[in-house]
DNA sequence: AACTCTTGTGCTCTTCTCCCT
DNA sequence: CAGGGAGAAGAGCACAAGAGT
């Protein structure tokens, strides 16, 4: 096989010299479109089809009136994290239904690389981004947002006016989560979070606090344990918390990996069946540990889904006000929050 | 803000009329080529900063001599898949490099489905194609690779030549695996796998009846369990398994969820101790369970940095006979893969 | 050396011609 | 000859290559 021979693709001309028409009649007869008597349209199909033609998208996009490329960007921070490949592949699956395909990148969490990106996709004019906010500053989103190109922010709300978001109940339900272990008779409830410049991490210590406040607990300071990025991180500073003179009877950790950090203090110290522990997003074999571990599950799938709905009806035109999607997340009851305090 | 007003983007006519120079004065100027003075670059580059200039890079590409999209597209079997996602991962690391954007598509592992996704990559011309191919016949990637488009299919080969590829030890490993199980004195090893038409999984199954044929074992037909679709029934299989007048002592599950399932079912009899368990792929938590569980660990991220090191060489021009590059898998020893038989 | 002009890329849109009732 | 549909011709989309000034 010779398959990098300079064979160039076949051009529309080429097939309009084949069926002995002009190229317009081509153009139809690959549209759809009416115009082309039924003997012509046998005759250009027949040429298409012995030449191999396939339409080339970037010339058609660029002469056509609406000038759709017919894809979307979508900009997470870690493709390789499942939450973000379930968030990918639920907006995938909604592209799908309109023939659109998904540019995917990973900002890594990092303003400037989400920039690079963003322009990326911009010279490349996708008809609209689904992007997971990195932290700081969103001056390029919003610079991108104010060339009027279609956006909509994901588990992270925008800090300008004017674009659509999706998040999680992420305040609300950790607050439930609180009441909760509250309700258990706990009094000393540890919050463990990671990154405090992270929206979602603020939004969870606030829910923290507003359970607190619910139930009259006193928020203890020695008991908040924020900035903890990765599971050896969480795995320290649940020792640490474990080793106060009085230590917590419940730990509330704000995020995936937290938990998992925290789960591995608590059995290395044999206290997994007497400290009660509560974690914010589901993970799997979840249910498989001793105990199953108690979490408050985000609907990602729904969350996608939200998101590309919303984009594709901006694409399509929709001129209403600015939406703000709220997907609730549930606390799936599995042993570990329901551990109640010793004595 | 109205931004969905119909601004028109900026062209480089634009920028040449403000800057009052021609159009290819501003293309040399953009694209850093000499032959542009260096106070004709300042207004030059003045002029695109005020209008908001940006390149397109579609009208470019359909122009341009190497007529580069620099853009791939990666077609995996389920985006959502951390396995799937991990790959991807790696592959965009490897893009980001040369300022190439990634189109990943999920082919739900059905050919058409698959085909679609190809043709809708072909329209875009998309410099190169990194693919898992889907099961059943390879003819749209055959056709699609004849036609010169750069392809590598990976973690499962090509069933036609001339295309690179990138896999795993998918049977020295699991040839490894029965041998390890078998040192310890197990004599009745079962298999248990997932859907046969898996080029992967027949893999596997051949590496296990290597393991038993270099230990002397004979093979008996009623421990082998093959078209576990999913944790259901796998866990279902491994009920039977157990139930037989001589059950297995050991088993060796030859995907990811295949062992998830064998584990429940395992814990449900009280018999995680006392029966042995090695399976292909790792997965998050592994070690935290009880045993831990022993894994053939892919090199997942070495897979796809591989995958993407050979497509970049051949859209480079690389000429050479096609690569079929094998990544090692590594037995990861955490204890159920080193519970003795009994007795 | 520094710049401009013209042409061409694959395709779609608008305008126009032709031919048949 | 009016009307209409099938098809052709040419311009233009945003940009780059090459020859020319």
């Amino acid at each position: 096989m010779d398959a990098r021979s300079a064979r160039r693709e076949p051009t529309m001309r080429d097939v309009a010299a084949l069926a002995k028409v002009s190229t317009k009649t081509v153009s139809r007869v690959i549209n759809d479109l009416p115009g082309a008597g039924s003997e012509v349209v046998e005759r250009v199909r027949a040429a298409a089809r012995t030449l191999g033609y396939r339409p080339n998208l970037t010339a058609s996009s660029l002469r056509r009136s609406d000038r759709r490329s017919a894809t979307i960007g979508v900009l997470l921070e870690d493709l390789s994290n499942p939450f973000d490949a379930a968030l990918l592949r639920a907006v995938e699956d909604r592209a799908r239904q309109d023939g659109v395909l998904v540019l995917a990148g990973s900002s890594e969490d990092d303003p400037d690389l989400q920039r690079e990106l963003l322009t990326s996709l911009a010279t490349r004019r996708v008809d609209g981004i689904v992007v997971m906010a990195a932290g700081g500053h969103q001056d390029a989103l919003q610079q991108e947002r104010e060339r009027g190109t279609p956006m909509v922010l994901v588990d992270r709300p925008p800090t300008f006016d004017g674009t659509d978001s999706v998040t999680t109940t992420n305040r609300d339900s950790s607050r439930d989560a609180v009441l909760h272990l509250a309700g258990l008779g706990h009094r000393r409830i540890a919050f463990l979070g990671d990154r405090k410049t992270l929206w979602t991490s603020q939004e969870r210590y606030t829910g923290y606090l507003e359970g607190l406040a619910h139930t009259g607990l006193t928020l203890r300071e020695e008991l908040i344990r924020t900035d903890l990025h990765g599971p050896d991180a969480a795995q320290t500073a649940t020792a640490t918390l474990l080793d106060l003179a009085e230590p917590p009877t419940a730990l509330f950790t704000a995020q995936n990996l937290v938990t998992v950090g925290a789960m591995r203090t608590l059995r290395d110290r044999e206290l997994h069946h007497r400290t009660a522990l509560i974690g914010f997003d589901d993970f799997p074999l979840a249910d498989m540990l001793d105990p199953g571990v108690t979490v408050l599950r985000q609907d990602v799938p729904a969350l996608g889904r939200r998101a590309a709905e919303l984009i594709f009806a901006r694409i399509a035109g929709d001129q209403s006000p600015p939406a703000h999607a709220v997907v609730p997340a549930t606390l799936v009851h599995r042993g570990s929050g329901e551990v109640p305090p010793p004595g």
